[in-house]
DNA sequence: CGCGGTGTTGAAGGCATTCAATTGTTGTGG
DNA sequence: CCACAACAATTGAATGCCTTCAACACCGCG
């Protein structure tokens, strides 16, 4: 929970988050407000009860969006990554709960100030807008994984997906490379609640990738993708024939 | 397909609807670009491969927006009711399908008309945000019902929900009626791609709600259900005693 | 060394699907 | 108005995928 100020122009996210929508006295206004904050892995970062008092970008690690039904169901709703912005302008309350997958770094805004600067600058609020529809567009895309696809292609579908935005953050490689290789952000138990599916079946499709030779395991989580073409055929669609 | 131009302000969707974000003139301007278009039950309005050349709001009907598997396997990730608005700002592309779950009556403007208007009207823009909000809430909400529920209690949330938008769309009644009639808008087959089930398990479960006295049926599509608060029991929660 | 958390593996069972047949509904032309 | 086709919905029986329950393996840590 450690707190500091700090330079916006020396931020690893600088580039990509809602940020880069301001001007440099904007940026300026933002950094005399900004706190880093220190997150640990499991630790809620904003709940459904309580009104969220600040916004965030992510510097490091991820975020998990969950809800839960009353008998204690729980379904992971989104996954944010560096340089996502957490909090909903315009709405006080958050209908879930926002929990550090891993160790997380944030970027804090206390709420008045920052929606201060929303309302001076239409920049910045196009720019959440934007990251409002993209977050739209996967919602919808993991509604077709959850309501149709099998136990095997969700989860290469889940490896796949992780793997691609592990690359993008790292070196920034080729768009598409052949090749890669990551840590697993979340546990079983995460991967499972993301998935719809129970923790067991979660760890026997992850051992039949390795099997079928599609994945290599090193250390749980630690994941080696040989070839992202391979993975993405049976993640997208009907499985192909095992031969 | 038929077109005609119209007036405003006897609109029946005219607090609703995104316009009710813009000032006289700027509606008077809208008034002009606006054109009413009726689109038969099944008909696709937007698509995936052709850009969208029209925003429009959703006057009467309902309008489903779907995803496929490359083998064929389908999912419904929204449903519209009036007065949505339909099209995404500052995206010339969608990426799934909007098709007519029954006839829909939609006010059509021009893509490049309405992106003027969008750009003099930051009530307008704003409007369109806390629409896209709203809708990525429902959408999370609904994965937590295709990842988590069981047949009975998806089935049952569906009907709950179709009731509460029913209701909301009619003669606007108390604000949470126990007791509610409305015709489904959707086929079985819709409701099935919609929860992630298949059409017989659909029927089945639709069986068991009407046996077990939480809905009435009287012609497949029409159904009344006397108590709100014991559907909704059965849809948000575990299953209850059954007794 | 033992303990808790995390992950894997096995066997049995259940819920939703699949396949198949029947019934009900709607619209069209004779 | 009825026959008929095409579609929509229901119902039944059997299969299968995922879950549930249970035991064990692995790993870091006090």
């Amino acid at each position: 929970m450690a707190e500091k100020a700090l330079q916006c122009d020396r931020c690893a996210i600088r580039n990509g988050a809602v940020c880069s929508a301001l001007n440099d006295g904007e940026l300026e206004e933002l950094n005399k407000i900004a706190r880093r904050r220190t997150v640990p892995a499991g630790q809620v970062i904003m709940s459904d009860s309580e009104p969220a008092e600040f916004f965030a970008n992510i510097v490091s690690g991820v975020v998990k969006l969950t809800k839960t039904l009353s008998d204690g169901r729980q379904q992971i709703v989104g996954l944010q990554f560096p340089p996502d912005f957490l909090g909903r302008a315009y709405r006080s309350s958050y209908p879930f709960f926002a929990e550090a997958a891993n160790e997380v770094m944030l970027c804090c805004f206390p709420r008045e100030s920052f929606e201060r600067l929303l309302n001076i600058s239409p920049e910045l609020e196009h720019r959440l807008f934007e990251n409002t529809l993209d977050e739209l567009d996967s919602a919808r895309e993991w509604m077709l994984l959850l309501g149709r696809k099998s136990a095997e292609e969700k989860v290469a579908s889940f490896v796949h997906m992780i793997a691609r935005r592990s690359a993008s953050i790292g070196c920034s490689q080729a768009a598409q490379p052949r090749f890669a290789q990551f840590d697993l952000p979340l546990t079983r138990a995460d991967i499972a609640d993301f998935l719809g599916l129970t923790i067991e079946t979660v760890s026997r499709q992850i051992t039949r990738l390795k099997t079928r030779g599609l994945i290599e395991i090193h250390s749980n989580r630690e994941i080696v993708v040989p070839d992202m073409q391979a993975l993405a055929a049976i993640a997208d669609q009907g499985a192909p024939e095992t031969n």
